[in-house]
DNA sequence: CGCGAGCTTGACGTTGTTCAACTAGAGTGG
DNA sequence: CCACTCTAGTTGAACAACGTCAAGCTCGCG
Protein backbone atom coordinates (compact mmCIF):
# COMPACT_ATOMS: atom_id res chain seq x y z
CA UNK A 1 0.00 0.00 0.00
CA UNK A 2 1.15 3.69 -0.45
CA UNK A 3 -0.16 6.81 0.92
CA UNK A 4 -0.85 10.39 -0.48
CA UNK A 5 -0.57 13.64 1.06
CA UNK A 6 -0.76 17.23 -0.69
CA UNK A 7 2.76 18.48 0.18
CA UNK A 8 3.80 22.09 0.12
CA UNK A 9 7.09 22.60 -1.22
CA UNK A 10 8.18 25.34 1.62
CA UNK A 11 8.01 22.72 4.12
CA UNK A 12 9.34 20.25 1.94
CA UNK A 13 12.74 18.76 3.87
CA UNK A 14 13.63 17.74 0.07
CA UNK A 15 13.26 21.00 -2.12
CA UNK A 16 13.89 19.43 -5.33
CA UNK A 17 15.02 21.17 -9.20
CA UNK A 18 11.51 21.89 -9.75
CA UNK A 19 10.73 23.86 -6.76
CA UNK A 20 14.11 25.52 -6.91
CA UNK A 21 13.43 26.46 -10.47
CA UNK A 22 10.14 27.88 -9.89
CA UNK A 23 9.14 31.45 -10.11
CA UNK A 24 6.97 32.79 -7.19
CA UNK A 25 4.14 32.89 -9.75
CA UNK A 26 4.14 30.85 -12.75
CA UNK A 27 2.27 32.49 -15.70
CA UNK A 28 -0.34 30.73 -17.16
CA UNK A 29 -1.99 29.79 -14.56
CA UNK A 30 -2.25 26.74 -12.26
CA UNK A 31 -0.34 25.94 -9.15
CA UNK A 32 2.31 22.97 -8.62
CA UNK A 33 0.11 20.39 -6.83
CA UNK A 34 3.54 18.27 -5.46
CA UNK A 35 1.98 15.11 -4.52
CA UNK A 36 4.54 12.71 -1.81
CA UNK A 37 3.61 9.04 -2.51
CA UNK A 38 5.32 6.82 -0.52
CA UNK A 39 6.42 2.74 -2.19
CA UNK A 40 7.66 -0.15 -0.65
CA UNK A 41 10.27 -2.87 -2.01
CA UNK A 42 8.78 -4.18 -4.89
CA UNK A 43 5.97 -1.87 -5.80
CA UNK A 44 5.63 -0.25 -8.90
CA UNK A 45 6.12 3.26 -9.32
CA UNK A 46 5.86 3.57 -13.46
CA UNK A 47 4.73 1.12 -15.59
CA UNK A 48 6.45 0.50 -19.20
CA UNK A 49 3.14 1.49 -21.39
CA UNK A 50 1.08 3.26 -19.66
CA UNK A 51 0.63 6.83 -20.18
CA UNK A 52 3.09 9.49 -18.37
CA UNK A 53 1.14 12.29 -16.41
CA UNK A 54 3.22 13.23 -13.86
CA UNK A 55 7.01 14.04 -13.47
CA UNK A 56 8.11 11.79 -11.06
CA UNK A 57 11.76 13.35 -8.55
CA UNK A 58 13.08 10.19 -6.00
CA UNK A 59 13.03 11.53 -2.63
CA UNK A 60 14.37 9.13 -0.52
CA UNK A 61 15.16 5.29 -1.01
CA UNK A 62 16.21 3.62 -4.50
CA UNK A 63 14.28 1.80 -7.41
CA UNK A 64 15.75 -0.33 -10.56
CA UNK A 65 14.51 1.17 -13.97
CA UNK A 66 14.17 -1.63 -16.48
CA UNK A 67 12.34 -2.27 -19.63
CA UNK A 68 10.32 -5.44 -19.98
CA UNK A 69 11.04 -7.54 -22.98
CA UNK A 70 9.87 -11.21 -24.31
CA UNK A 71 8.11 -13.70 -21.76
CA UNK A 72 8.25 -10.58 -19.45
CA UNK A 73 11.89 -11.01 -19.34
CA UNK A 74 12.95 -7.79 -17.55
CA UNK A 75 16.42 -5.85 -18.47
CA UNK A 76 18.01 -3.59 -15.89
CA UNK A 77 19.30 -0.49 -17.33
CA UNK A 78 20.38 1.31 -13.80
CA UNK A 79 19.77 2.40 -10.14
CA UNK A 80 18.07 5.32 -9.09
CA UNK A 81 19.15 7.22 -6.03
CA UNK A 82 17.89 10.34 -5.00
CA UNK A 83 17.77 12.91 -6.05
CA UNK A 84 16.94 12.13 -9.51
CA UNK A 85 14.14 12.12 -11.59
CA UNK A 86 12.15 9.27 -12.97
CA UNK A 87 10.02 10.16 -15.30
CA UNK A 88 12.90 12.31 -17.55
CA UNK A 89 13.19 10.07 -20.25
CA UNK A 90 9.69 10.24 -20.56
CA UNK A 91 9.05 13.80 -20.26
CA UNK A 92 10.27 14.19 -23.68
CA UNK A 93 8.51 11.18 -24.82
CA UNK A 94 5.73 10.16 -26.03
CA UNK A 95 3.07 9.84 -23.84
CA UNK A 96 3.59 6.26 -23.14
CA UNK A 97 6.79 5.14 -20.84
CA UNK A 98 9.18 2.71 -22.45
CA UNK A 99 10.13 1.71 -19.05
CA UNK A 100 8.90 0.55 -15.70
CA UNK A 101 10.59 1.55 -12.30
CA UNK A 102 10.10 -0.51 -9.15
CA UNK A 103 11.41 0.43 -5.82
CA UNK A 104 14.17 -1.56 -4.24
CA UNK A 105 13.60 0.28 -0.82
CA UNK A 106 11.22 1.86 1.02
CA UNK A 107 10.79 4.74 -0.93
CA UNK A 108 9.59 8.30 -1.22
CA UNK A 109 8.71 10.15 -4.33
CA UNK A 110 6.79 13.61 -5.05
CA UNK A 111 5.08 13.89 -8.64
CA UNK A 112 4.32 17.09 -10.60
CA UNK A 113 2.03 17.55 -12.99
CA UNK A 114 3.07 17.52 -16.32
CA UNK A 115 1.78 19.98 -17.52
CA UNK A 116 3.46 22.02 -14.74
CA UNK A 117 6.89 21.56 -15.95
CA UNK A 118 6.30 22.02 -19.23
CA UNK A 119 4.97 25.78 -18.40
CA UNK A 120 8.07 25.88 -16.64
CA UNK A 121 10.04 24.57 -19.02
CA UNK A 122 9.53 26.91 -21.57
CA UNK A 123 9.50 30.05 -18.97
CA UNK A 124 13.25 29.07 -17.43
CA UNK A 125 16.16 28.49 -19.44
CA UNK A 126 18.08 27.31 -16.99
CA UNK A 127 15.62 24.84 -15.85
CA UNK A 128 15.28 24.10 -20.02
CA UNK A 129 19.51 23.12 -19.65
CA UNK A 130 19.20 20.96 -16.55
CA UNK A 131 16.70 19.01 -17.89
CA UNK A 132 18.25 18.46 -20.94
CA UNK A 133 22.02 18.32 -19.96
CA UNK A 134 20.31 15.25 -17.41
CA UNK A 135 18.07 13.70 -20.30
CA UNK A 136 21.39 14.01 -22.32
CA UNK A 137 23.29 11.60 -20.10
CA UNK A 138 21.10 9.29 -19.68
CA UNK A 139 21.11 8.73 -23.59
CA UNK A 140 24.83 8.13 -23.31
CA UNK A 141 24.53 6.04 -20.58
CA UNK A 142 22.05 3.78 -22.68
CA UNK A 143 24.38 3.79 -25.13
CA UNK A 144 27.20 2.54 -23.30
CA UNK A 145 25.23 -0.33 -21.99
CA UNK A 146 24.18 -1.37 -25.34
CA UNK A 147 27.89 -2.13 -26.15
CA UNK A 148 28.17 -3.42 -22.85
CA UNK A 149 25.61 -6.36 -23.21
CA UNK A 150 26.30 -6.96 -27.01
CA UNK A 151 30.06 -6.94 -26.57
CA UNK A 152 30.98 -8.25 -23.78
CA UNK A 153 31.62 -12.06 -22.59
CA UNK A 154 29.45 -12.48 -19.02
CA UNK A 155 32.12 -12.24 -16.80
CA UNK A 156 33.15 -8.25 -18.36
CA UNK A 157 29.18 -7.68 -17.91
CA UNK A 158 29.55 -8.62 -14.22
CA UNK A 159 32.43 -7.21 -13.61
CA UNK A 160 31.00 -3.82 -15.10
CA UNK A 161 28.03 -4.54 -12.53
CA UNK A 162 30.05 -4.24 -10.14
CA UNK A 163 32.05 -1.45 -10.90
CA UNK A 164 28.76 0.48 -11.92
CA UNK A 165 27.20 -0.72 -8.33
CA UNK A 166 30.68 1.23 -6.79
CA UNK A 167 30.12 4.23 -8.23
CA UNK A 168 27.02 4.60 -7.16
CA UNK A 169 27.40 4.23 -3.52
CA UNK A 170 30.69 5.68 -3.97
CA UNK A 171 32.63 2.98 -1.97
CA UNK A 172 34.09 -0.59 -2.84
CA UNK A 173 32.57 -1.97 -0.28
CA UNK A 174 28.08 -2.12 -0.35
CA UNK A 175 25.06 -3.70 0.37
CA UNK A 176 23.65 -5.13 -2.58
CA UNK A 177 20.50 -3.91 -3.46
CA UNK A 178 19.50 -6.38 -5.72
CA UNK A 179 18.82 -9.95 -5.68
CA UNK A 180 21.56 -12.36 -8.01
CA UNK A 181 18.05 -12.29 -10.41
CA UNK A 182 18.39 -8.90 -10.39
CA UNK A 183 22.16 -8.35 -10.51
CA UNK A 184 21.78 -11.03 -13.46
CA UNK A 185 18.94 -8.81 -15.18
CA UNK A 186 21.62 -5.85 -14.87
CA UNK A 187 23.76 -7.60 -17.11
CA UNK A 188 21.40 -9.14 -18.93
CA UNK A 189 22.33 -12.74 -18.08
CA UNK A 190 20.81 -15.73 -16.02
CA UNK A 191 20.77 -15.67 -12.85
CA UNK A 192 22.65 -19.20 -12.24
CA UNK A 193 25.63 -17.53 -14.52
CA UNK A 194 24.72 -14.74 -12.27
CA UNK A 195 25.72 -16.74 -9.23
CA UNK A 196 28.71 -18.64 -10.81
CA UNK A 197 30.68 -15.51 -11.92
CA UNK A 198 30.15 -13.98 -8.11
CA UNK A 199 31.42 -17.34 -7.34
CA UNK A 200 34.43 -17.66 -9.28
CA UNK A 201 35.36 -13.82 -8.72
CA UNK A 202 35.57 -14.72 -4.76
CA UNK A 203 37.43 -17.84 -5.81
CA UNK A 204 39.76 -15.73 -7.64
CA UNK A 205 40.00 -12.81 -5.12
CA UNK A 206 38.69 -10.40 -6.91
CA UNK A 207 35.91 -9.46 -4.53
CA UNK A 208 34.51 -10.83 -0.64
CA UNK A 209 30.64 -11.32 -0.53
CA UNK A 210 28.39 -12.63 1.71
CA UNK A 211 24.96 -12.53 1.53
CA UNK A 212 24.17 -9.15 0.10
CA UNK A 213 27.68 -7.57 1.15
CA UNK A 214 30.07 -6.98 -1.37
CA UNK A 215 33.55 -5.90 -1.51
CA UNK A 216 36.15 -5.20 -4.02
CA UNK A 217 39.41 -6.54 -3.53
CA UNK A 218 41.13 -6.14 -6.61
CA UNK A 219 39.65 -3.04 -8.51
CA UNK A 220 42.26 -2.87 -11.04
CA UNK A 221 41.49 -6.89 -11.96
CA UNK A 222 38.17 -6.33 -12.13
CA UNK A 223 38.33 -3.13 -14.38
CA UNK A 224 40.37 -5.29 -16.45
CA UNK A 225 38.01 -7.98 -16.61
CA UNK A 226 35.14 -5.15 -17.55
CA UNK A 227 37.23 -4.25 -20.66
CA UNK A 228 37.13 -7.51 -21.67
CA UNK A 229 39.04 -10.73 -21.02
CA UNK B 1 36.53 14.63 -50.51
CA UNK B 2 33.63 16.79 -49.52
CA UNK B 3 33.08 20.84 -50.50
CA UNK B 4 31.32 23.38 -48.50
CA UNK B 5 29.45 26.58 -49.83
CA UNK B 6 27.71 29.14 -47.68
CA UNK B 7 24.07 28.70 -47.92
CA UNK B 8 21.11 30.54 -48.25
CA UNK B 9 18.24 29.70 -46.66
CA UNK B 10 15.28 31.43 -48.45
CA UNK B 11 17.00 30.23 -51.90
CA UNK B 12 17.37 26.73 -50.25
CA UNK B 13 15.91 23.94 -52.11
CA UNK B 14 15.38 21.42 -48.80
CA UNK B 15 13.91 24.05 -46.39
CA UNK B 16 14.30 22.63 -43.09
CA UNK B 17 12.62 22.98 -39.62
CA UNK B 18 14.99 25.06 -38.37
CA UNK B 19 14.75 27.44 -40.90
CA UNK B 20 10.96 27.16 -40.87
CA UNK B 21 10.90 27.97 -37.40
CA UNK B 22 13.78 31.03 -37.18
CA UNK B 23 11.64 34.51 -36.52
CA UNK B 24 12.99 37.35 -38.79
CA UNK B 25 15.42 38.21 -36.26
CA UNK B 26 16.98 36.35 -33.81
CA UNK B 27 17.30 38.40 -30.71
CA UNK B 28 21.01 37.94 -28.80
CA UNK B 29 22.51 38.69 -32.27
CA UNK B 30 24.52 36.41 -34.66
CA UNK B 31 22.97 35.33 -38.06
CA UNK B 32 22.34 31.17 -38.50
CA UNK B 33 25.02 30.86 -41.02
CA UNK B 34 24.00 27.19 -42.63
CA UNK B 35 26.65 25.21 -43.92
CA UNK B 36 25.83 22.74 -46.55
CA UNK B 37 28.18 19.48 -47.17
CA UNK B 38 28.59 16.92 -49.43
CA UNK B 39 29.55 13.34 -48.64
CA UNK B 40 30.47 10.28 -50.97
CA UNK B 41 29.62 6.85 -49.66
CA UNK B 42 31.90 5.49 -46.37
CA UNK B 43 32.36 9.10 -45.66
CA UNK B 44 32.36 10.00 -41.86
CA UNK B 45 29.50 12.82 -41.18
CA UNK B 46 30.31 12.47 -37.74
CA UNK B 47 32.45 10.69 -35.21
CA UNK B 48 31.81 9.01 -31.88
CA UNK B 49 33.72 11.32 -29.16
CA UNK B 50 34.25 14.59 -31.36
CA UNK B 51 33.01 17.46 -30.16
CA UNK B 52 29.51 18.40 -31.03
CA UNK B 53 29.40 22.23 -32.50
CA UNK B 54 26.44 21.86 -35.19
CA UNK B 55 23.30 21.04 -35.05
CA UNK B 56 23.12 18.62 -38.40
CA UNK B 57 20.11 18.15 -40.91
CA UNK B 58 20.05 15.54 -43.43
CA UNK B 59 19.15 16.83 -46.74
CA UNK B 60 19.99 14.30 -49.38
CA UNK B 61 21.24 10.84 -49.44
CA UNK B 62 20.88 8.09 -46.25
CA UNK B 63 24.01 7.23 -43.56
CA UNK B 64 24.18 4.65 -40.90
CA UNK B 65 24.04 5.73 -36.91
CA UNK B 66 26.27 3.18 -35.26
CA UNK B 67 27.98 2.86 -32.06
CA UNK B 68 31.47 2.36 -32.08
CA UNK B 69 32.26 -0.74 -29.66
CA UNK B 70 34.86 -2.86 -28.19
CA UNK B 71 37.41 -3.44 -31.27
CA UNK B 72 35.95 -1.55 -33.50
CA UNK B 73 32.93 -3.39 -34.14
CA UNK B 74 30.09 -1.96 -34.86
CA UNK B 75 26.35 -1.88 -34.05
CA UNK B 76 24.27 -0.12 -36.11
CA UNK B 77 21.31 1.65 -34.42
CA UNK B 78 19.26 2.96 -37.51
CA UNK B 79 19.51 4.74 -41.08
CA UNK B 80 18.88 8.04 -41.62
CA UNK B 81 16.94 9.34 -44.60
CA UNK B 82 15.86 13.07 -45.45
CA UNK B 83 14.90 15.11 -43.32
CA UNK B 84 15.93 13.92 -40.03
CA UNK B 85 18.49 15.57 -37.63
CA UNK B 86 21.92 13.66 -37.32
CA UNK B 87 23.01 15.50 -34.64
CA UNK B 88 19.58 15.57 -32.61
CA UNK B 89 20.59 13.05 -30.14
CA UNK B 90 23.90 14.68 -28.96
CA UNK B 91 21.94 18.18 -28.99
CA UNK B 92 20.66 17.44 -25.55
CA UNK B 93 23.61 16.00 -24.64
CA UNK B 94 27.63 16.06 -23.62
CA UNK B 95 29.51 18.01 -25.81
CA UNK B 96 30.85 14.98 -27.62
CA UNK B 97 28.92 12.74 -29.64
CA UNK B 98 27.98 9.38 -28.00
CA UNK B 99 27.89 7.51 -31.81
CA UNK B 100 29.22 7.80 -35.05
CA UNK B 101 27.40 8.55 -38.44
CA UNK B 102 28.84 7.34 -41.77
CA UNK B 103 27.14 8.34 -45.47
CA UNK B 104 25.52 4.99 -47.01
CA UNK B 105 24.90 7.06 -50.57
CA UNK B 106 26.48 10.42 -51.49
CA UNK B 107 24.62 12.78 -49.62
CA UNK B 108 23.89 16.54 -48.48
CA UNK B 109 23.81 17.55 -45.32
CA UNK B 110 23.38 21.16 -43.50
CA UNK B 111 25.04 22.32 -40.76
CA UNK B 112 23.42 25.11 -38.47
CA UNK B 113 25.82 25.98 -35.63
CA UNK B 114 24.73 24.58 -32.38
CA UNK B 115 24.79 27.92 -30.56
CA UNK B 116 22.22 29.63 -32.84
CA UNK B 117 19.62 26.73 -32.59
CA UNK B 118 19.82 26.78 -28.96
CA UNK B 119 19.07 30.72 -29.08
CA UNK B 120 15.91 29.41 -31.62
CA UNK B 121 15.21 27.08 -28.87
CA UNK B 122 14.58 29.07 -26.34
CA UNK B 123 12.67 31.62 -27.73
CA UNK B 124 10.05 28.85 -30.08
CA UNK B 125 7.95 26.78 -28.16
CA UNK B 126 6.76 25.14 -31.14
CA UNK B 127 10.16 23.98 -32.38
CA UNK B 128 11.43 23.42 -28.90
CA UNK B 129 8.83 21.13 -28.46
CA UNK B 130 9.62 19.95 -32.28
CA UNK B 131 12.54 18.18 -31.00
CA UNK B 132 11.81 17.09 -27.75
CA UNK B 133 9.20 14.89 -29.53
CA UNK B 134 11.75 13.86 -32.09
CA UNK B 135 14.24 13.10 -29.53
CA UNK B 136 11.96 11.29 -27.41
CA UNK B 137 10.94 8.89 -30.30
CA UNK B 138 14.50 7.97 -30.80
CA UNK B 139 14.98 6.92 -27.27
CA UNK B 140 12.10 4.61 -27.65
CA UNK B 141 13.31 3.15 -30.56
CA UNK B 142 16.47 2.42 -28.55
CA UNK B 143 14.55 0.96 -25.87
CA UNK B 144 13.24 -1.98 -28.14
CA UNK B 145 16.44 -1.96 -29.83
CA UNK B 146 17.90 -3.26 -27.02
CA UNK B 147 15.45 -5.74 -26.24
CA UNK B 148 15.25 -6.91 -29.63
CA UNK B 149 19.42 -7.25 -29.48
CA UNK B 150 19.20 -9.49 -26.13
CA UNK B 151 15.84 -11.53 -26.11
CA UNK B 152 15.94 -12.51 -30.26
CA UNK B 153 17.56 -15.44 -31.67
CA UNK B 154 19.55 -14.25 -34.89
CA UNK B 155 16.77 -15.84 -36.99
CA UNK B 156 13.99 -13.03 -34.92
CA UNK B 157 16.64 -10.32 -35.39
CA UNK B 158 17.58 -10.60 -38.85
CA UNK B 159 13.84 -10.78 -39.48
CA UNK B 160 13.24 -7.32 -37.46
CA UNK B 161 15.82 -5.98 -39.54
CA UNK B 162 14.07 -6.86 -42.96
CA UNK B 163 10.85 -5.66 -41.91
CA UNK B 164 12.50 -2.18 -40.76
CA UNK B 165 14.19 -1.85 -43.78
CA UNK B 166 10.84 -2.18 -45.50
CA UNK B 167 9.47 0.61 -43.17
CA UNK B 168 11.79 2.53 -44.20
CA UNK B 169 11.24 2.22 -47.96
CA UNK B 170 7.95 2.01 -47.42
CA UNK B 171 7.90 -1.11 -49.81
CA UNK B 172 8.25 -4.96 -49.92
CA UNK B 173 10.63 -4.45 -52.40
CA UNK B 174 13.80 -2.33 -51.64
CA UNK B 175 17.39 -2.26 -52.43
CA UNK B 176 19.09 -2.66 -49.91
CA UNK B 177 21.83 -0.06 -48.86
CA UNK B 178 23.93 -2.14 -46.84
CA UNK B 179 26.39 -4.61 -47.38
CA UNK B 180 25.60 -7.94 -45.73
CA UNK B 181 28.31 -7.02 -42.87
CA UNK B 182 26.70 -3.50 -42.28
CA UNK B 183 22.88 -5.60 -42.47
CA UNK B 184 24.85 -7.74 -39.29
CA UNK B 185 25.89 -4.92 -38.04
CA UNK B 186 21.78 -4.17 -37.56
CA UNK B 187 21.23 -7.53 -36.07
CA UNK B 188 24.46 -7.32 -34.03
CA UNK B 189 25.53 -10.53 -35.54
CA UNK B 190 28.53 -11.53 -37.74
CA UNK B 191 28.49 -11.23 -41.16
CA UNK B 192 28.57 -14.94 -42.40
CA UNK B 193 25.31 -15.68 -39.92
CA UNK B 194 23.74 -13.03 -41.48
CA UNK B 195 24.31 -14.52 -45.12
CA UNK B 196 23.42 -18.00 -43.85
CA UNK B 197 20.06 -16.63 -42.52
CA UNK B 198 18.93 -15.29 -45.69
CA UNK B 199 19.70 -18.22 -47.40
CA UNK B 200 17.42 -19.73 -45.11
CA UNK B 201 14.63 -17.09 -45.67
CA UNK B 202 15.40 -17.12 -49.27
CA UNK B 203 15.10 -21.38 -49.23
CA UNK B 204 12.33 -21.17 -47.15
CA UNK B 205 10.22 -18.75 -49.81
CA UNK B 206 9.96 -15.87 -47.38
CA UNK B 207 12.18 -13.24 -49.10
CA UNK B 208 13.48 -13.25 -52.47
CA UNK B 209 16.82 -12.08 -52.82
CA UNK B 210 18.75 -10.89 -55.83
CA UNK B 211 22.28 -9.57 -54.89
CA UNK B 212 21.32 -6.10 -53.03
CA UNK B 213 17.65 -6.58 -53.99
CA UNK B 214 15.42 -7.58 -51.05
CA UNK B 215 11.43 -8.86 -51.90
CA UNK B 216 9.36 -9.90 -48.71
CA UNK B 217 6.88 -12.41 -49.76
CA UNK B 218 5.95 -13.81 -46.81
CA UNK B 219 5.48 -10.88 -44.80
CA UNK B 220 2.98 -12.48 -41.68
CA UNK B 221 5.48 -15.32 -41.10
CA UNK B 222 8.65 -12.96 -41.32
CA UNK B 223 6.69 -11.01 -38.77
CA UNK B 224 6.13 -14.10 -36.67
CA UNK B 225 9.46 -14.77 -36.62
CA UNK B 226 10.60 -11.52 -35.69
CA UNK B 227 8.20 -11.94 -32.37
CA UNK B 228 10.15 -15.20 -31.52
CA UNK B 229 10.61 -18.31 -32.90
C1' DC C 1 7.74 -27.94 11.67
C1' DG C 2 6.94 -27.05 6.92
C1' DC C 3 7.07 -23.92 3.27
C1' DG C 4 8.77 -20.59 0.04
C1' DA C 5 12.23 -17.37 -1.58
C1' DG C 6 16.79 -16.75 -2.56
C1' DC C 7 21.02 -18.89 -3.54
C1' DT C 8 24.35 -22.44 -5.39
C1' DT C 9 26.40 -26.08 -8.32
C1' DG C 10 26.78 -29.63 -11.94
C1' DA C 11 25.48 -31.61 -16.35
C1' DC C 12 23.81 -30.97 -20.82
C1' DG C 13 22.23 -28.99 -25.11
C1' DT C 14 21.67 -25.06 -28.05
C1' DT C 15 23.17 -21.04 -30.18
C1' DG C 16 26.15 -18.25 -32.42
C1' DT C 17 31.14 -17.05 -33.43
C1' DT C 18 35.27 -18.02 -35.69
C1' DC C 19 38.25 -20.04 -39.02
C1' DA C 20 39.04 -21.58 -43.48
C1' DA C 21 38.17 -22.28 -48.12
C1' DC C 22 35.96 -21.02 -52.22
C1' DT C 23 33.22 -18.15 -55.87
C1' DA C 24 31.91 -14.11 -58.58
C1' DG C 25 32.49 -9.62 -60.21
C1' DA C 26 34.85 -5.06 -60.63
C1' DG C 27 38.84 -2.44 -61.24
C1' DT C 28 43.86 -1.98 -62.55
C1' DG C 29 48.14 -2.12 -64.84
C1' DG C 30 51.33 -4.45 -67.93
C1' DC D 1 43.29 -8.56 -73.44
C1' DC D 2 44.65 -11.12 -69.67
C1' DA D 3 46.50 -11.85 -65.17
C1' DC D 4 46.15 -9.66 -60.65
C1' DT D 5 44.01 -8.19 -56.80
C1' DC D 6 40.41 -6.55 -53.97
C1' DT D 7 35.86 -6.65 -52.21
C1' DA D 8 31.55 -8.89 -51.35
C1' DG D 9 29.23 -12.87 -50.73
C1' DT D 10 28.75 -17.86 -49.47
C1' DT D 11 29.18 -22.38 -47.13
C1' DG D 12 30.92 -25.98 -43.95
C1' DA D 13 32.94 -27.57 -39.74
C1' DA D 14 34.93 -27.00 -35.13
C1' DC D 15 34.58 -24.77 -31.03
C1' DA D 16 33.28 -21.81 -27.17
C1' DA D 17 29.91 -19.37 -24.69
C1' DC D 18 25.53 -19.25 -22.45
C1' DG D 19 21.09 -20.72 -21.10
C1' DT D 20 18.27 -24.29 -19.20
C1' DC D 21 17.16 -28.08 -16.32
C1' DA D 22 17.52 -30.48 -12.18
C1' DA D 23 18.76 -30.95 -7.54
C1' DG D 24 19.83 -29.43 -3.20
C1' DC D 25 20.95 -25.96 0.38
C1' DT D 26 19.90 -22.14 3.85
C1' DC D 27 17.30 -18.96 6.17
C1' DG D 28 13.24 -16.54 7.83
C1' DC D 29 8.47 -16.76 8.75
C1' DG D 30 3.90 -18.41 9.58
Amino acid sequence: MRFKKDASCSSCPFPCDIYKNSPSVVSGSGAMHPLHVSYRRHQTICKQDSSVTHVIYLLKGSAKLYIEGINHRHILLYILTPERYIGLLSFFETPRYSYSVTALEDSTVCMVELDYVKRLYVQNHAFLMQLNQAFGRSVASIMRKIITLNQKNIRGRVADSLLYLSRLHRSDSYHLLLTRKELGELSAISEENCVRILSEFRKEGIIKVDKRQVTILEKDLLRKISEFG
